[in-house]
Order: structure tokens, then sequence, then C-alpha cells
DNA sequence: TGTACATCAGTGAACGCGCGTTCACTGATGTAC
DNA sequence: TGTACATCAGTGAACGCGCGTTCACTGATGTAC
């Protein structure tokens, strides 16, 4: 089943161990072919890689990619679950704890920084799926369900840490929870385009550190959100 | 010839007016692909667009268009090279005069908000070539090269908004800049897949000033750059 | 434990299609005299 | 101004190729007795 809960069976390894030998093994070649697409779709694209290179990256032919999944787009949409399951399972984690921190502000930026997924390949198929769901209204209703999730967990970290620091936010933390998104994809991005700038290399925890400090600051000037 | 300075010339109008008729048409056919191929790479994505699909939008077969082009790829160059020398030169006109304002801060954010792109269109061919760009180290070239003039130009602006405004930076112009477009950026990306969503249109404003706030002021705590 | 049968997971050949690119050609435009 | 020739810009048929997808088949695995 290439449903959304697939990667919630561990994966066996039907391979390497010949003792306890698979009883199923279709959950196993679903991660491999997942793990294939990631790959694959990093390096080439979504619509250049091609369905026969992701199976042979697997140690599959094209036969068990179809009585997997039903079409390429059907793949995308599986691993581009899997992989934000994975992200948000992180942040979670990261998100337990946060009280009697000495700068409980500066410890929500690092929470953020060891929580979002940075490397390289991520950054590419992510992106990409976003471009997929502007594309293609099927993919946008994942897209949208995954972002609301995380928008949900960051805007709770947000507000705690503001809680924690005693201090009252200048904007909505669901606004603010945004901004931080989107200047992380934006950072990643730029990064991954630009992978020899160690300037680019350095930038998003003083870019996060800034952002959040005035978000908690009360600011200098008396108008500080615009008419809009 | 496909070059970069095929935009230079202006575009003669060899069908629409009968009286004048034209010399050359070269150009103007270059531009009619540039067109059709952007707003075809914008509803498909490079790879899935056709070449018969971008020249029958301009009115061509294709066989113009290899007249013109030596390969796909070239054409993406060539149209993100024309796309992006259009958007430095709004830049660079919005640069001009920033004196004399009240509050120079709120000005720059308008002129940014001004200057750059932010239409459906233009948001997705252009982070299609980051991500190209990314995967191409030919097209990372051309890449480099627009986002080393768009930094140059808008650091230029924040400067000079510091200056008039009479205070001083937290952190280098440069590395100010590179977050604001960083954050346009994410934030353009987040709208394209998220149209409806009229929380997220409304983000770019707030968020861009209160980064440019915090870059100006001085923070509450001491230590506010990382140790890194 | 052994045998017979059912189901599962994956093979690999085949399908038709549309792609990027090439090229011989042609009518339109420009130049020389 | 008119004619002859050269160049230009674009046509459209043809090329081979690799793609996504289908399907008849097969060996591996699971179940019943």
């Amino acid at each position: 089943m290439p449903t959304s809960d697939a990667h919630l069976y561990p994966i066996q390894s039907c391979i390497v161990s010949d003792v306890g030998r698979p009883r199923r093994r279709r959950e196993a070649t679903v991660e491999r072919l997942l793990d294939a697409a990631l790959s694959a779709f990093a390096e080439q694209g979504f619509a250049a890689a091609s369905v026969e290179d992701i199976c042979s990256r697997g140690g599959f032919t094209r036969g068990a990619f179809y009585s997997s999944f039903r079409t390429k787009d059907e793949l995308f949409a599986a691993l581009f679950d899997r992989e934000v399951r994975r992200e948000l399972a992180r942040l979670e984690e990261l998100l337990t704890g946060l009280a009697d921190e000495p700068d409980p502000v500066a410890a929500a930026v690092e929470r953020c920084l060891g929580a979002f997924r940075r490397d390289r390949t991520w950054t590419l198929v992510n992106t990409e799926y976003a471009l997929h769901a502007a594309r293609h209204p099927e993919a946008a209703a994942l897209l949208h369900r995954h972002r609301a999730g995380l928008h949900a967990q960051l805007t709770a970290l947000i507000d705690r840490a503001a809680a924690d620091a005693g201090v009252q936010l200048v904007l909505p933390a669901g606004q603010l929870a945004r901004t931080v998104s989107a200047l992380h994809d934006g950072l990643t991005l730029l990064q991954v385009s630009q992978p020899d700038d160690d300037e680019v290399a350095e930038l998003e925890r003083p870019a996060l550190l800034l952002l959040l400090r005035a978000a908690v600051t009360s600011p200098a000037p008396a108008t500080h959100l615009p008419e809009s």
C-alpha cells in the first residue's frame, strides 16, 4: 500500500538478514522505493527523474514500482508525506521542555535550527513539491495539511518561548511562525544554489535571532505594524 | 542570437503594423518565444513544458525555435536573464531619491515591496531556476551573477536608508540584504502554493518592517549576534 | 512434518506516444546595379 | 524604378529515443489439512 501510513510499519531487512525471513515485503519495498525516489528527485527533479532510474536505484525493475504505486505523482505524494511526518516528529520532540532556559528566545532559535531539515536533498525536494502543489490542486491538499501541522507546532513553540521570557509579542505568534518558516525556506534555497558561500551558510542563526528578538522587544517608533 | 544582449534591441512590431515593415525579425521572434516560455514554464514547469507548446503559444513551429536557440536549456537561461535584468532595472529606479523621507526605514521597506516582483508567474519560474541552478553548474553561473547585482543594489538601498535615518545597523548591510531577499523568496513561494490564504498575502510588509526596524534598533540583550 | 494449493511480490517484454533535435526547403526581405 | 541575386527567418516532415504504463507470467511465501 502506498498510502500515507506505510511508514508506520518497521522496515524489514528482508535481504540483509537470513535468519527471521520476512513474511510481507511490501512495506520494505515501498521504503526502498521512497529512498530511491528521494535521491533521484533531488538530483534530477521530479519530471526529469525516470521511473526506471528510481527503480534501479532501489534494485528493482519497473514492474515492482507499479505494484506499489499507481502513478509517478502518487509516489511523489507518498514521499513528501513520509518526509514531512519525520520532520514533524522531530519538531514535536524538540518542543518539549522549553522552560527554565536562561534565554528562552535564544533557546527557541536553537530549537528551530535543530528541528528544521536543512540538508540539500530535502531542500530540493521540498521546494519542488511546493512548486508542484502550486500547479496541481491534488498535491496542494497534502501540502496544506502538513503546513498546517508544522505551523501549529511552531506557533506553540513561539508562544511558549514568549511566555517563558515573560514578554509580549508585537505581532501574533502565528504570523511570526509563518515568517520564521518562510525565512528558513528562502535561506535554505539560497544555500542550495550557492553552496560555497560561507556568508550564506552562517546566516540563518543571526537572522532568526534578529527576527525573534525584534518580535519580543518593544519597537522604537510608535507605529510598528502598517495600516493593512 | 539568443545571447543575453538580445533584449537591448527594441521589439519591432513586424506583424501588427503594415506601415514601416520590419527589416530584421529575429529580435521580435526571440521576445515572443521568451514570453511564451515564461507562461509555459510557469504553468507546467521547465521539464514538463514542451518546445512544441512554447512555439505554438508564440505562433511558431518548432523550427523557428531552433533557429534562435540551440537547446531548451539555453532558452531557460535567456529567459531568466531577460527577466532578472528587468527586475534589476526596477530596483535601480526605485533606489534613487531616498533622502528627505519622514521615516527612511519604512520608505526602504516600501521600495523593496515595490521593486520585488511578486506575481505568481515570476515566482514559479524564478524558484524553478534556482532549483535548476542547484543541479546544473552552467546555469548556476548566471544565477550567481544576477544575484550579486541584486544583492549590491539592495545593500546600497539599506545602507542609504540607515544613513538617512542616522542610525547604525546591528549587522552588516550585506547580511541584512540577503536576509531580506531570502524572506521575500520564502514568502512569495508560500503565497504561490497557498494563494487563497489572506494572512499569508498580507505578511510581507509587517515582516520586512519588523526585520529592518530590528536591524537599526539597538537590541535589548547585550549579545545580539551569536559566537560564529 | 509433508504435501497441495492460494496468494503475494516482483519480473521483464511490450505498448504507443510525445519528446528534443535536425534538416532540406521556401517565401520574404535586403542589396547591387 | 526594375530586375537579379543573396541572405534571412521560419516551415514542417522526419529521426531515433526514452518515457510512463500495462500485463502475462513466475518463483517465493503463507495456509490448510
